[in-house]
DNA sequence: GTCTATAGCGGGATAGAC
DNA sequence: GTCTATCCCGCTATAGAC
């Protein structure tokens, strides 16, 4: 028997909201409801609505650059390091499938968010300098097929977000249920990698 | 000098206040002080918020569904239709970058709206069954390599949509201005016609 | 058709008892 | 820490004069 901790139920019910009503549309009435518990109480864990949807999104983008990051670094050539961001992205995003879509939709309301709370944690850590000068060294030395590296990065990352950004369209379009949603993304792990093997091996 | 046509401003204003805010979050004041109407106005022409919504919604959804049904029918081959979407679909939303974020983060919220806005047109015109009986043929015949349709088809919605899903992130990331951004879309045709090629010409 | 004024209420936030 | 009651603002929507 474990105990209660509510400010735990309130930020898992507040994620489930926001992340399905966004910012503007979620109710805090909604959440404490969820969370089995009183709207003045989550006043008392969370100062504002505000608070607590910055503390979710927060959350989220973390989750989010958790993934990319180890993936890219270290000293792997290029295929290696996006075949492996592959595994971990689709992995990671088919337990939170709605994530892509909440930080994006978001983003695109107030631009600003993702200068103060996402491209910090990127921007410091260096990996987007450090892998467009991998990209074009191994290129140099005919390790890969030439790409501008922008070109290639936004082909990865839309590969790897996208169907979930748009699986409430795509499944209904292809009809499928969870579980052939879920067994059609373990299917596209290699359907991208050979996609990034296509686009970068040479030619023998 | 032109007639000035409350509706069309209203609509007009609507378009870009539903856009960047949501549903959820959009003003009607916003929208009637946007139009230079007034508030009584709007609700005049509009009876309810929700009209007004479904009206742009509507008009977005069509927008999109326009460019994507012409490119697929008729009987030229797979490689010639998804190259002839690609030019359609990447300069149509050049001229509208917000509408896709915009349709697929409401679709999110109500998925529903899915079923009864867009669906029926694409399902009524009979597209997708006869684009993945075409591919199914063309494999047959060894016209193309093996894919399976549904990953084909998501590939290119994804090469083709998400780079506008993610203008804010990957504008920012990349530090581009406008400009660069309507040049880098440009170029990017090209790319994702390498790609369509690369995934579907059979090897010499 | 256009405008002013206002109804009516949903929902964020707080006071204050326990 | 927990709860009830309530404040009060902002917003959709309408009434009604012109």
């Amino acid at each position: 028997m474990e105990k209660r901790d509510a400010e735990k139920d309130i930020l898992e019910a507040a994620k489930k909201v926001f992340i399905t009503k966004g910012s503007a549309g979620a109710r805090i009435q909604e959440i404490a409801d969820m969370a089995n518990i009183n709207k003045a109480m989550l006043y008392y864990y969370f100062k504002t609505k505000e608070q607590l949807f910055n503390r979710i999104i927060e959350d989220a983008a973390m989750l989010m650059s958790q993934n990319i990051i180890p993936a890219l670094i270290g000293d792997k050539n290029i295929i290696d390091k996006l075949e492996q961001l592959t595994e971990n992205y689709i992995d990671t995003l088919s337990e939170h499938p709605y994530i892509p879509i909440f930080i994006l939709s978001e983003l695109n309301q107030h631009p600003q968010t993702f200068q103060d709370k996402v491209q910090s944690r990127i921007t410091d850590s260096n990996v987007l300098p450090n892998l467009f000068q991998q990209i074009l060294l191994e290129q140099q030395q005919n390790k890969i097929k030439p790409i501008a590296p922008q070109h290639l990065i936004l082909t990865v990352m839309s590969l790897l977000v996208f169907p979930f950004v748009a699986k409430p369209i795509f499944t209904q379009l292809f009809k499928m249920g969870e579980t052939q949603y879920v067994r059609f993304m373990n299917e596209r792990k290699a359907e991208v990698k050979k996609i990034i093997r296509l686009l970068l091996k040479p030619n023998p």
